[in-house]
DNA sequence: CTGAAAGCGCTAACAC
DNA sequence: GTGTTAGCGCTTTCAG
């Protein structure tokens, strides 16, 4: 036993029975051709309502053109920062009618570009990237070339000429410093890991350029990637003759494992040692003393890598319906984002700015 | 001037040429069809690996195929938790060759429902819900009858015979409120907001259940969405008569709000009010007291659901390799996860227990 | 074991 | 403005 109305979807073939038109017409209703007249488009509309038709994306796909899908591909799905650009991404997607694919790359960048393809391979009309790739690759490259729109954000994609939201590592890590400094303090480390990254990379010379316009020492410690590694680094330097008197976190993780330990070890913050962390985070406010940090802005930099996505793949839609060539034409977009110092407890007195609130990303 | 080799994509068409065979050959040896000759197997995995030829979804799809992609719909990416579950789903599917197209339903039960209804017209292999749901929906149930695999997970679907994984949240409130009691504590009082979502619901009727166990009176405060309703709440509290000696948060958030609302106030904890929160997170044993809670394992909560779904799925496809109804008759899986109290300092003293290690999930 | 033909639902190109 | 035809790449059916 067949069913007719019921179970199976409706085609775009008995939208044209119901309507009493050509395919073709119904067509051309669903991708809003000019060239229909209006009350047949009126007939039409009614017959699509009426029998709840909607577009095989399958079929559409099959005719060469972009599945209506974005990817999405960050480092890590369970850091809190991605996951909010996560978050903002797929909501704006939504409000324009995109699905989401998301895959955490888990910082392999080969992975990264495999995916990527993988994507590419199911036609999304754009790819947004966190890259951890430090050295660009000819495959994505190739990928933009073939027409696919690549924002990057967070991170630039080396060798790639792609829009991209980037957010002021280096001027934020300065501002660390200079407050740090304004604190009186001199001997300043610098701790965290991941180096090879850009985002930590830019805070490192930040961190440097600043110490050395002081005529400061630097002293960086990386590779500190677990609880532990930072347990010895503080027991290490705690030991030295003469021991910072601040340390500059990185940041998040590397923040709350400075903190994890320098508790342990019951050393007074800011007394003892001063604490400032790239990244704010819910508890900053919450801890004591309250954590200064500078803070990034995830969720606007979602939304201004969305925003340049959807630009250009309008710009392809408008050209054709069908594939065409990415307008490489158009210059990439680089938009820098500002960090925010939110000045707390953690690098010295300030008793007036105790209950400071916490601000809204 | 049309490229061959360079820039389009072989099709299978392509491979039998360069194969020396037909095309149908091609096709089974793609899908694992045993029937053909090893040799000619053999031939044909040449050609295509020749070619770098790679199946072509959207066809596969219009002949009525499911696509490799999964669904995922939680309330909020932003959430860590949820981003955890996310972040541990994606990678589970990826190893399986599935992408992972991810929504955020923000609560909203009827976007929750349209958004699996677009996902399922788009032939998702299965869907994993974190259901913002209370009513339960029949559009739902519709999509499960007509084939498509759904697991549930963290909160059961109401009126829908599903796989499911969720979390003892009812033991856990009881745990807590009894490590409370065993602490001496008489007034304790349960705060948080969203009891219409199971989860928190289940908490609720487990710290009531055990309030009235020991004859004493429960103290419900809900709706407490922001730090300011917890600091109206706290400031209420604290001038009543017989002020609780201990509370009991329903979730992080609260738990972060209440937190920080004491601090302001300057009431020590545990000495004048003890604290114990429900969700564990990276702070809580850096935040000083160590805050004690009830833990639960996101990324098991995760796994388990991930292969109930893939169990469902290969089930569909074992049966034949087109669409068919699911095995209903198969009855659904219902897995419930315990939680773990991680006691710290926030109840109470435990000198011995200050630097307990935080678990690692 | 293998191949040829039909057609999934849609749209581009061309007729009218 | 509108309809007809062809065919996207694949798999199902049915013959060999």
């Amino acid at each position: 036993m067949k069913r007719r109305d019921e179970d199976r979807v409706p085609t775009i073939r008995e939208v044209a029975k119901v309507a009493q038109v050509g395919v073709m017409t119904v067509s051309r209703v669903i991708n809003n051709h000019p060239s229909v007249k209006a009350t047949t488009r009126k007939k039409v509309l009614a017959a699509i309502a009426a029998l709840g038709y909607q577009q095989n994306e399958a079929a559409r796909l099959l005719k060469g053109h972009r599945a209506r899908m974005i990817g999405l591909i960050v480092p890590d799905l369970s850091d809190i920062f991605f996951a909010t650009c996560a978050h903002t991404v797929q909501h704006i997607a939504r409000a324009h009618d995109l699905m989401t694919l998301v895959v955490a790359s888990e910082r392999d960048a080969d992975l990264e570009v495999k995916q990527a393809e993988l994507m590419a391979s199911r036609m999304v009309s754009g790819l947004l990237i966190v890259t951890s790739s430090k050295e660009g690759d000819e495959r994505l490259r190739r990928l933009q070339v073939s027409g696919l729109p690549i924002v990057a954000f967070d991170r630039p994609l080396a060798g790639l000429e792609s829009d991209s939201v980037i957010v002021e590592n280096r001027a934020g890590a300065e501002d660390a410093v200079e407050h740090l400094i304004a604190h009186g303090h001199k001997r300043i480390a610098c701790a965290g890991y991941d180096q090879e990254v850009y985002t930590i990379n830019e805070r490192i010379r930040g961190y440097k350029y600043r110490m050395q316009m002081e005529k400061l020492k630097p002293q960086v410690c990386l590779g500190l990637l677990t609880l532990d590694d930072v347990r010895r680094w503080i027991n290490q330097i705690l030991a030295a003759k003469n021991p910072p008197t601040a340390i500059f976190a990185l940041n998040h993780r590397t923040s709350v494992y400075v903190l994890e330990a320098l508790t342990e070890r019951n050393i007074k913050i800011p007394n003892q040692i001063a604490l400032i962390g790239f990244d704010d985070f819910d508890l900053s406010n919450v801890i004591r003393p309250a954590l200064t940090t500078v803070a990034q802005a995830p969720v606007e930099l979602a939304r201004r890598a969305m925003s340049l996505l959807l630009q250009r793949i309008r710009g392809l839609e408008s050209q054709d319906g069908s594939l065409k060539k990415a307008d490489q034409d158009q210059t990439p977009a680089k938009i820098v984002l500002p960090t925010r110092l939110i000045i707390r407890d953690s690098c010295g007195a300030h008793p007036i700015r105790s209950h400071t609130r916490k601000h809204q990303d």
